[in-house]
DNA sequence: AGGGCATATTTGATCGATCAAATTATCGCC
DNA sequence: GGCGATAATTTGATCGATCAAATATGCCCT
């Protein structure tokens, strides 16, 4: 049996079609008898409402799309999967769909918006990361298009009130500065930390908190000495972990995972002794490198590392879209358009390896 | 300006609207000099058949469904990420667009597979995994969906022709015997194995290569004692890779690249010298250790893994849905209903770690 | 009983494309 | 030049829902 319409069911039904539309869509506006005998006729031949037919007439698609990035790092890059997760599947609760798709250079990405905004008739999109000066949230705006973004406007907020957009993005520097805390508690004072070099936003955020959480703990002295930048890999890691050893570092905080990694491989390699079984709980090891992003290998390594709650992130992406496109409705739920997380930092007891010859 | 419709452009270029669609969906049957200049007005109008409203009438979403699975280990997981990548860049090149879903259990990936069905209208389905006797396929060939799987079927395939169903995947077995193919090149000959330990088809497969290339090098007399399976963590790794050396293996093969970052691990606590700078290309370090999937962290630390083509996979998968979207046309252009390829070695050089003691 | 009003339900038009069939142009050929 | 066949184009109906407006029903009260 072909799977029923709106039509069929109502004459079946010996109701019009709107009545049944209606139970759906504003249900007050029909009688609680004949809802009821609607609705378990719905339940009972199992209808739903077209996607298409019903995007034909209202134009919302009830699809929200999200560009894919290239495969950056992979080993940084796992919270971008993370991310991705939690938006499907908040997406997925509020009723959304999710589209993805690829795009080679910014400009591409405006013209698949347009393409997907034309063809497929999406009801909006999610941002994974904001430039400077960004091309594509120019172009959104001003085509009224509704977005929001993982990532904070970086250069643009101070700018021009009408540039806002609505974001959630994780507050590096709180992460950091945590990091410097729990160390801190452990007996650490000589705690260093290590960034990459792009000069990029988030870097120098990460590193700010550091700086401002040292300060705090009174250990500015140790600023402008312990503060080292490498590239953003393994080997960036082990070279800059060692500089910082040198410079007599007892713990390092790190921008980045695969930066920690290397981190704590230079502090096995320069300070063996740390790695004897049944060190003490002091200014030991424990916690000694902290990583940031907590992915898996880091997990798997039992590298400490401030965790980014990006399935809350997710979460308010969602809300935020889903409320501008339902049409700002009422005051009381309004979410905040723009939220900062604060991430926290997971401990761990790194693996046993390699006891020093 | 509200964006052109077939209606609008078709009044204001003094055609009929079908004139226009068929300019669009059958040039042939257009004369030429009108064809390119409705093309012409077309360009100059951006217009775009609206998706919804073609669905409406054809009962083609032009759309692809998949499952993203709760993240899973991560180290490992980031081939799917790729995949995923590829996926997406592929059916977009073939005009097909690509919708997330979530589901708890295999059942609800199958009730998601009938809302998507009726509501969004999805044309097919990819599944990144086939089970033992799999209530998803069963349901999908039930309902005459079209669907692709990235991955073999492994129990199904000899029981039943009917069950039959398109798959790509990657030839697990072919990816340890060349590892094995490659160590014993370089001089090596008691190469262990290091798989885990759930008796999945997966890691069976990957155990065979090996054990099938050792015989063929005439190695067959260390197989039962230098093959070991561990928990798929790096830890694992660490103490399988321990187990191994101890018997006098000079190199490891692997069955993930997690075990492999352990195995390396166990290699540089037991056989210290190997890591000296400068040590023979002969049966020394070099590939000593082969991971499986080439995930970015095995590439940071230099570990040699069997790479998977996942791009390829992915490109095949969506020939093969769209070669059955299409009503499966010229037989000349049809693809293989099922690929196996073949993945291959990258030789890494181990990233430069502590030197022994 | 019947008028006035609010509530409940139905009807016809519409969103933007394609299908199927009807109509008109074009061309070869005697 | 005119006939038939084929090619090119147009017309009306349709996919399945919602919108806006029209109609039916119920309720209260004088």
């Amino acid at each position: 049996m072909a799977r029923p319409t709106l039509a069929s069911l109502a004459t079946e039904l010996g109701v019009s079609r709107q009545t049944i539309s209606n139970a759906l869509n504003a249900p007050d506006r029909v009688r609680p008898a004949t809802l009821k005998r609607v609705l378990d006729a719905i339940e009972a031949a199992g209808y739903r409402p077209s996607a298409a037919a019903r995007q034909l007439r209202t134009r919302r698609s009830m699809n929200l799309g999200m560009r894919l990035l290239p495969a950056t790092d992979g080993i940084n890059g796992s919270i971008l999967d993370r991310f991705l997760h939690a938006l499907t599947e908040s997406a997925q609760a509020a009723g959304y769909r999710l589209t993805l798709f690829c795009a080679d250079t910014d400009d591409d990405e405006v013209r698949q918006y347009e393409q997907l905004l034309h063809v497929a008739g999406l009801d909006g999109f999610v941002l994974t990361s904001s430039r400077r000066d960004d091309v594509r949230t120019r172009w959104l705006q001003e085509h009224g298009t509704p977005f929001a973004i993982f990532g904070r406007p970086w250069g643009e907020l101070q700018r021009d009130g009408s540039a806002r957009h609505p974001w959630v993005d994780i507050d590096g520097a709180a992460g950091t500065a945590e990091a410097v805390t729990h160390l801190v508690r452990q007996g650490h004072s000589r705690i260093g930390f290590l960034g990459w070099h792009d000069g990029g936003p988030v870097g120098d955020d990460r590193r700010a908190g550091w700086e401002h959480a040292m300060r705090a703990s009174g250990l500015s002295e140790h600023i402008s000495r312990l503060r080292i930048s490498t590239p953003d890999t393994i080997a960036g890691g082990v070279s800059g972990g060692r500089k910082l050893i040198e410079r007599d570092a007892t713990a390092i905080v790190c921008a980045s995972d695969s930066l920690a990694i290397g981190a704590l491989e230079s502090l096995r390699e320069l300070r063996p002794r740390l790695f004897l079984p049944g060190q003490p709980a002091g200014p030991g090891l424990r916690a000694a490198v902290v990583g940031f992003d907590d992915t898996p290998v880091a997990a798997a390594l039992g590298l400490s590392s401030v965790a980014q709650p990006v399935e809350d992130a997710a979460r308010h992406i969602v809300r935020l879209l889903t409320y501008e496109l339902a049409g700002y409705p009422a005051a009381g739920t309004m979410p905040d358009e723009s939220l900062l997380l604060t991430p926290h930092v997971v401990e761990r007891v790194p693996l046993p390896l390699a006891p020093p010859a």
